[in-house]
DNA sequence: AATTTAATCGACAGACTTGTCAGTCGATAA
DNA sequence: TTATCGACTGACAAGTCTGTCGATTAAATT
């Protein structure tokens, strides 16, 4: 029985695999620069967490910085792509909101490390290594989707620029408060299945009934 | 005619003020320390920014770690106050909830960089220095808000808990975001008075509009 | 005017960090 | 079995950053 290099090195899980010693850096790297930021993360720090030497950093990704992309780069594919697959010009406003919505607390359940990412790429280094990344699509998407519906009448007559930003904070907050919310009774599993699921409930309840008309759009509430 | 030592400090400005010092050091500080954390904030570009020789970062408070927390309760001074002077207790539970977002927005509208530093507290730091700070309090009274409206049947059933902190992060997610937003039109002016009061008006529509229950609580809307 | 006290500075020691390098070791293939 | 190549390591050079110290000078006091 003929046996592939490929299948020997899944199944036989060899010392030396420069795939996995480049996956378990990256993992190690995100959750270092998701805690620490760019300048603040330590390399030596990322190294601990592998069990390969520092030097192995420097080998796959050229330097800190090349490390920084690689990992930004790996968390935002699957944010980016789920968001472009929306198919949200076809849906009325609401049901695109909440899709919306929906995809976007997935992936950040999935990885809830990204918003923690995100905002210290944001503050420290201005979102220099986001200029032609995902987020700025993601939100042109959510001002797309609240311009659309305030149009149609059935969102209330809000400002889509700031309420994208908004909505963001209402999904995102929670997963980088995290850490100062420890102190409360709930914050121990603050990350567990349960609560990441009741957080997206909560958040999209709360956002769609902020944003929708109040009563019947066919009866205007207002006078005249 | 008299002049007493503080008139001539104030009036004569002189050359050597221990207190007017400190200040521009905590000033500097708060910029470096909102913008990199505790870690990666330099001492060198905080004494670069004042003026002062680095020395006197360690002459007035010790080590960078002072410093931090010397600016950490500075910054909270002035909000833990504001919301504790609310008397919420004694209002309606809408009321309350508006009063209290227009005096938080106010605060992190004085302060813009506030935000930015409670998050990198939360995330590199797990809130180490915020044990018995405001932070906390300003949590509860938001819950205990929700917590009466809800009872009240003003608000939705909505989960205090989790609505809490929804709510700061609709409020407070635009001071962070604002350095990836920079990419939009509107970027370049976030913090300009005019859009940060429209900021405190739209999120505070979207989150009253987001708790309340629907419709009067008199004539159900509902089928019936 | 002389003396004391407090604020300030510049230079630097020591610790920590990044990134490099010479060389080891394991797998594959002739 | 041995040659070759890529994965990997430990030690270290170079640079950065914190925190200290003695000297210096402005203000306060006598």
């Amino acid at each position: 029985m003929v046996r592939t290099k490929a299948e020997k090195v899944k199944k036989a899980k060899p010392v030396r695999d420069a795939i996995a010693t480049q996956a378990v850096i990256l993992a190690a790297a995100e959750e270092e620069f998701a805690q620490h930021g760019l300048t603040a993360a330590r390399t030596e720090a990322i190294a601990a967490k592998t069990g390969v030497a520092k030097s192995m950093i420097y080998y796959y990704f050229k330097d800190k910085e090349g490390l920084y992309r690689a990992v930004l780069e790996r968390s935002h594919a699957d944010l980016l792509q789920t968001v472009q697959n929306l198919d949200w010009e076809h849906l009325f406003p609401e049901v695109a909101l909440e899709k919306f919505l929906q995809a976007l607390l997935d992936c950040v359940s999935r990885n809830p490390k990204l918003p923690a990412m995100m905002f210290h790429e944001a503050i420290q280094n201005h979102g220099k290594y986001y200029k032609d990344s995902s987020s700025v699509d993601i939100d042109r998407i959510s001002i797309a989707i609240l311009e659309r519906g305030v149009a149609a009448g059935v969102f209330r007559p809000l400002d889509p620029f700031q309420s994208a930003i908004n909505i963001m904070g209402t999904c995102l907050f929670y997963f980088i408060g995290a850490g100062n919310i420890q102190q409360f009774p709930q914050g121990e599993q603050l990350l567990s299945p349960a609560m990441l699921q009741r957080h997206a409930e909560e958040a999209i309840a709360l956002v769609l009934a902020g944003v929708r008309a109040p009563s019947k759009p066919i009866a205007p509430a207002e006078h005249e």
